[in-house]
RNA sequence: GGGUAGGUGGCAGAGUGGUCAAAUGCAUCUGACUGUAAAUCAGACGUCUUCGGACUUCGGGGGUUCAAAUCCCUCCCUGCCCA
């Protein structure tokens, strides 16, 4: 596969605003010049497995990958399956807690799954390549964890913020903590890569790896760090911590419905990071104006490129129809009960609700209806002729009685 | 090694013998308002319940007491200061 040295492609890449102001390291004209020479050029960004999902943080970075694969370039997914089970400090209060071999396994089960549409793993000529960090950290004896270390001083490992808050805090650092710069940074050595594509909270690891890239081979590593998606207007980020990511191992119909309840100032960097759309295309949006419209024409592009555009259209159907226009949808997911059965029962067993006691507080406060109907006893028995009907709870939880 | 302060619900953080299933904030859930926005407001937020209450929870174990998150013993864990 030849490489693409377009400038005009290359420029939309770098300036699409995905990348943050001063996020290419050490300079963003050195990269360019790099990728306009013609060589052939190994990328990588590494994700560690400890969620089930990825989010559309981790995804405008994939997508940003795939754009350098299609310029012909190398391109390394690296699952950080040895570094989870330590832990990255990173924007962490406190360690995280350690991963077992068998947990960090059962979280990136899927993940290929999850973003395959926007990473093409299966390319015939230039196809993304996966690894492990397992496969060469794992075979690093004591001696080597030492050579490594010496790299590096104490009071710079310090300086990263957040170790600097937890001192401040007195909060503990562990000394493992320390070590996972020094593993990021060896990732690079043992493939050798030339380009590193993170997140900014990952900057100072990612520049560990240059440090020692410099130091073993006497290689220039770039770095290329993505702005974290936040609101334009509060700078919260998107983070599960405050109910605002979106993971992407949502059905069609949630992943649209997650989209649609982001706060308005997360619409236009959602599409810059995490939709296909030129910037000319987002700019003639008019988001301002109207938001609404932004946002849905957002959750579409999003289902589209993730999963497939019948997938969107259909989610976008379900969307109005039981949300916006609030109907009962077309397909319920059938729960298959027992005559006599107590809605809270029910509840319970078909993951309505957590505890009979939730399932009580929620008929209490008017959450549940069957057909429409509200439900107001809490000892409310399903009988015969409820059979077929649909049990709404909340918003948007549905399930159909089948006997 | 010495000294000292701590370990409380998903998180942060009050509470030092009964009125504590444990303040408050965040997160979460339900409702109202909406664009399933956001913000706001109202309520809820251990489990079970015949709605009287019962049962399990405050690092682990043991004890004192009519009564323990709170007192004692012991073990484990962490911060800070000194060495």
């Amino acid at each position: 596969m030849n490489i693409v040295t377009d400038e005009k492609r290359i420029d939309e890449i770098l300036e699409r605003g995905v990348i943050s102001e001063d996020g290419i390291l050490p300079t963003k004209e050195g990269l360019k010049e790099k990728l306009m020479s013609g060589e052939k050029l190994r990328f990588y960004m590494g994700a560690d497995p400890t969620a089930a999902a990825l989010h559309l943080g981790h995804a405008q970075n994939l997508i940003l990958l795939e754009d350098f694969r299609k310029l012909g370039h190398e391109v390394i997914f690296l699952i950080g399956d040895f570094t989870s089970m330590i832990g990255d400090p990173t924007d962490k209060g406190a360690a995280r807690v350690k991963q077992t071999k068998e947990q960090v396994e059962e979280n990136f089960k899927g993940w290929v799954e999850q973003v395959k549409n926007i990473l093409s793993f299966e390319d015939k000529e230039n196809p993304v390549q996966v690894k492990h960090n397992s496969e060469w950290l794992g075979k690093l004896n004591f001696g080597d964890v030492l050579e490594l270390a010496s790299n590096f001083t104490v009071q710079q490992m310090l300086e990263r913020d957040m170790f600097e808050k937890r001192m401040k805090e007195e909060k503990p650092i562990y000394v493992h903590e320390f070590m996972y710069p020094l593993m990021q940074g060896y990732d690079s050595v043992a493939m050798d890569v030339d380009v590193e594509l993170c997140g900014t909270d990952q900057i100072f690891n990612a520049l560990a790896g240059r440090t020692l890239l410099q130091k073993l081979k006497g290689k220039n590593k770039f770095v290329v760090a993505a702005n974290l998606i936040a609101d334009e207007k509060t700078g919260e980020l998107m983070s599960k911590s405050t109910g605002t990511g979106v993971f992407l191992d949502l059905s069609s119909n949630d992943l649209y419905g997650a989209v649609m309840s982001v706060t308005d100032g997360m619409i236009k960097p959602l599409f810059i990071g995490c939709t296909k759309l030129s910037l000319g295309e987002i700019k003639d949006l008019d988001i301002k104006k109207n938001p609404r419209d932004a946002k849905m024409k957002l959750a579409f592009e999003i289902v589209k490129l993730f999963r497939s555009e019948k997938d969107a259209s259909e989610a976008q159907e379900y969307f109005v129809k039981t949300i916006q226009n609030k109907e009962i949808p077309d397909e319920v997911e059938e729960a298959k009960t027992k005559s006599g059965a107590a809605i809270t029962d029910f509840m319970v067993e078909f993951g309505l609700a957590t505890s009979k006691g939730d399932a009580r507080r929620k008929i209490e406060q008017g959450g549940v209806s069957i057909d429409g109907e509200k439900i107001t006893d809490v000892n409310f028995v399903l009988t015969k002729e409820h059979d077929g009907k649909v049990v709404k709870v909340g918003k948007h939880n549905f399930r159909k009685i089948v006997f």
